[in-house]
DNA sequence: TCCAATTATGAGAAGATGCGTTATAAAGCT
DNA sequence: AGCTTTATAACGCATCTTCTCATAATTGGA
């Protein structure tokens, strides 16, 4: 009587072809049996006796069959990315914002609040828990329940998904964030910056699409970092990776410190450099040194291959980016490509979205677990 | 007629059965047949099999039965560490040093020598090639033969092994030295630069043993960097990852300044500042400093666990290593372990080996593959 | 010296899984 | 109605693992 999961007989070849099986399923979309079994590398019979087995765990499903063609139409079947959601939220200094998404990553429900920068901690937590749960209702009986979990915030969270420091926040440091969206679900539950979700969703399904190791930076009155190398995050030791906090850097600047001194806001500066007033294009370079330096730092550390550049700033597009570049040409060996986000505002919930969606594959693929070692 | 190694029919559970058994014969060292059953979670007949299979590929041999006990005396096997052997390389400025290590990573022969630091590339070559082939005749007709070598080196070194920039080796730059070290021996062969190398023999048998995520500082009369996350190397897009050279840091300060100010080599120095010389302990705290801050720019990039010292430096031992943490505590939001090296001017060479054994050990095991995905 | 206990070894049976082939039924198109 | 393609079912065959039981080899004590 050995425990499955672990064991290297027989029954781990039907594990792994079902898994295969599954993972040809939903890389291909909509299939025939036929295709399936090539997809997967099987035998149709094969093909077929693993996807009865996902049928019966509700994570496959007939779909009508293709139009057109000849001969008898064949069966066609479809994962059902319903069969589990995850949660993603931005619980922000001034905005709160919840997605709920399907097993796919597609966004199925959203909702978005402004909250005074003030409120404390209690409060803005019942606020997230409502939006939150807004999504799951809004989405109707979700069938799958909510599997797993994600918060995005400002400051520093360990690995535990607790928040270490907070300086924007109030109440926030030493809050078990991971701890409290995993209770509000019932389920697992994370935590992370929000630079490093940014990252991550930009990484996913943005402009670092293609590449595995890049820098974020996430821009507005202060500028945060994150960080993801070989495609995974790197929050370091005590989840301080990219705090450049205390760094001694020559002539590094607030961009608040800059924004005072132009005396209107991020978009009004920018609309006038970009119509060449010379005043505002100074003030734009200097917003673009002081993001490069930051940016630098890491650069030269990690050598990566891209340099994205997200958050209220990046709103100025390419006069920032470009004097960005310039800058880092400047200052580094090796400077990378700069590119601008693709998901703005919404990175951060959708950086957190992907991160539940980690463990939910996780969770999905724990029946047909590969032998150790 | 599916190829191999791809299928994930009845004979993937052989292979991965095989695959785990040579793990347990690897680890546990010589074993009875019972025991390295129990060790690899098989029964005793498909250990059996598997150990004949290995058998019949040189990879395992029997060996004498252990003594005392009752009942028939178990036969035992062991793992042919000698089936395959590697080359590590450190072709320094001043010193070329050639390591043959066994599967086990145990080093078989070693062969060091000094070197002008203005001797022409061709001829640095010709020396390391002399070593390396020293230390495979030294070692006898090697039956397994070179699997993989590996030469570290200062500057930096890309992904491919091509040395990009070199200031301290004449006629280096541009030299594509992973693939001068393949041609030697007819194997695949690698590159790195000499601070990443010394990291990853940190991180397999040194200081840095039990930890995943750190960073090393090369110390000489200029600081190189390596950087380990997740146990695993981090070069970068074009492998100057901690290459720090055009990073601007206030009073940034190389080794050889304050040497030349000492007016005495670094081992004097060092001996004077624990007999407590005032002159010579600012002298130590002033190399403490300019490493730390190095070294604190990795540090509030990645958050690592550790920082390791090694190099020329390193004699210094706790003079200089307790300065230096004085002075990372200051810069740094979450200061890191700080220890000094264990192999010494060795860890270059060792690292290769490492490095030259992850190759080894991906051919070891290809006969055994998982399927995909 | 001989016997019993202990442990390893070897061979055969049973069960699970996969693949390939074959035959027959079903469904839609022309 | 005939053609084409898919679906369903069944059989044979091969591989691999585990279980069981009989047998061999060794040690220690009587």
């Amino acid at each position: 009587m050995t425990t499955p999961g672990v064991t290297r007989d027989a029954a781990l070849l039907r594990r792994l072809n079902t898994r295969a099986t599954l993972h040809a399923l939903r890389r291909g979309g909509p299939q025939t049996l036929t295709q399936l079994a090539r997809a997967a590398g099987l035998s149709r019979q094969t093909a077929e006796a693993a996807l009865a087995d996902l049928t019966a765990r509700g994570l496959a499903r007939e779909v009508a069959p293709a139009e057109g063609g000849a001969g008898r139409p064949a069966r066609r079947f479809a994962f059902r990315a319903d069969a589990g959601h995850v949660v993603g939220l931005d619980v922000g200094p001034r905005r709160i914002l919840a997605m709920l998404a399907d097993l796919d990553g597609d966004v199925v429900a959203e909702r978005r609040l402004d909250t005074d920068e003030h409120l404390p901690a209690a409060e803005r937590l019942a606020l997230a828990e409502r939006a939150a749960t807004a999504c799951v209702e809004a989405a109707g009986p979700a069938r799958g329940g909510v599997w797993a979990a994600t918060a995005g915030t400002s400051g520093v969270v360990d690995r535990s998904g607790r928040v270490t420091i907070s300086t924007l926040i109030p109440g926030w440091t030493g809050l078990d964030l991971a701890g409290q969206v995993g209770r509000w679900f019932g389920c697992p539950g994370f935590a992370a910056n929000d630079a490093n979700l940014a990252a991550v969703a930009e990484h996913w399904r943005g402009s670092a699409r293609h590449v595995d190791d890049l820098v974020y930076v996430l821009t507005g009155y202060r500028a945060g970092h994150g960080l993801l190398l070989d495609g995974r995050l790197r929050t370091g030791r005590t989840g301080s990776a990219g705090e450049l906090g205390r760094v001694p850097l020559t002539g590094w600047e607030d961009a608040s410190v800059v924004l005072a001194e132009a005396g209107r806001g991020a978009d009004e500066l920018f609309q006038a450099a970009r119509a060449g007033e010379r005043q505002a294009l100074a003030l734009v370079d200097r917003l673009a040194h002081g993001l490069a330096r930051g940016a630098s730092v890491l650069v030269a550390a990690v050598d990566p291959e891209l340099v994205v550049v997200g958050g209220t700033l990046a709103g100025g597009g390419e006069v920032l980016l470009e004097r960005m570049r310039a800058h880092l040409a400047e200052m580094c060996l090796n400077p990378p490509e700069v590119a601008p986000s693709t998901f703005g505002e919404e990175s951060i919930a959708y950086g957190a979205v992907r991160m539940a969606l980690d463990h939910a594959e996780q969770k999905l693929m724990e029946p047909y677990a590969a032998a150790a070692p």
